[in-house]
DNA sequence: TGAATATATGAACACATATTCATATGAAAA
DNA sequence: TTTTCATATGAATATGTGTTCATATATTCA
């Protein structure tokens, strides 16, 4: 971390050591960069969004957000592998629900950032 | 919206009117998803948690995420244009700060869905 | 069993993006 | 003014990613 200096010796170094150790102790930057690269694709972010009344099925999303079913379904998994949504089969059809109470703050917070 | 159906016309569309109206209503998914984007990066995640303490100087920046000066910049430029940190000048150094307070509970909300 | 339907999946393509390198800018010091 | 230092920027490259198309899977119904 301090061998690649791109500043001169010269320079006073202000930060303290506490961040520092803070930057260390929290390991978490890939797994969290993980989850917010998932919320940063607006066809995801409708999806969620469609599911934050009830449970939808795959292609009633699909026509809600005005996407190819096989979009839809892709996209559905990679929320899925995230522990975002899980589903419920009944016959052919798929619901998928949210499984996660997070989501909705994340958002609300999101949206009086941009909302300012 | 209702053009691309994927589904057969026998298939009974549970979706209320009322999940599409909103859908229709909230405006923001792709400058949401925008502002999820810039999250969505582990150099700017760093950037941003250590600019929790204090305003930091570029070159402490870099040398405390372990980056080149050069990759640090062009990241504080996207987190610049979007509002997420404001800078100041003291002679030929600058200082980075977060210029909003919701990132912090942005941040708080997604560590508690990765922690459990 | 065979046809129809709902969803999932793999490959391919187009597009976005993060980093690096080289260099430019801007400010202070000599 | 020239040099040095801190930061910014542009081009290039490599890598990641979202969508589409074609097809596979799984369930129901005739």
């Amino acid at each position: 971390m301090s061998d690649n200096l791109v500043c001169s010796e010269k320079h006073i170094h202000e930060y303290t050591s506490k961040i520092n150790q803070d930057l260390i102790e929290f390991k978490n930057f890939n797994k969290m960069s993980e989850l917010f690269k998932i919320f940063g694709d607006p066809t995801r972010l409708k999806i969620l969004f469609v599911l934050f009344e009830k449970e939808v099925c795959v292609c009633d999303i699909a026509d809600i957000v005005g996407m190819q079913q096989s979009a839809v379904s892709h996209q559905l998994r990679v929320l899925k592998q995230a522990n975002l949504v899980k589903y419920r089969r009944d016959g052919k059809t798929i619901y998928y629900s949210l499984s996660d109470n997070h989501v909705k703050t994340i958002f609300a917070q999101a949206k009086e950032h941009i909302e300012e």
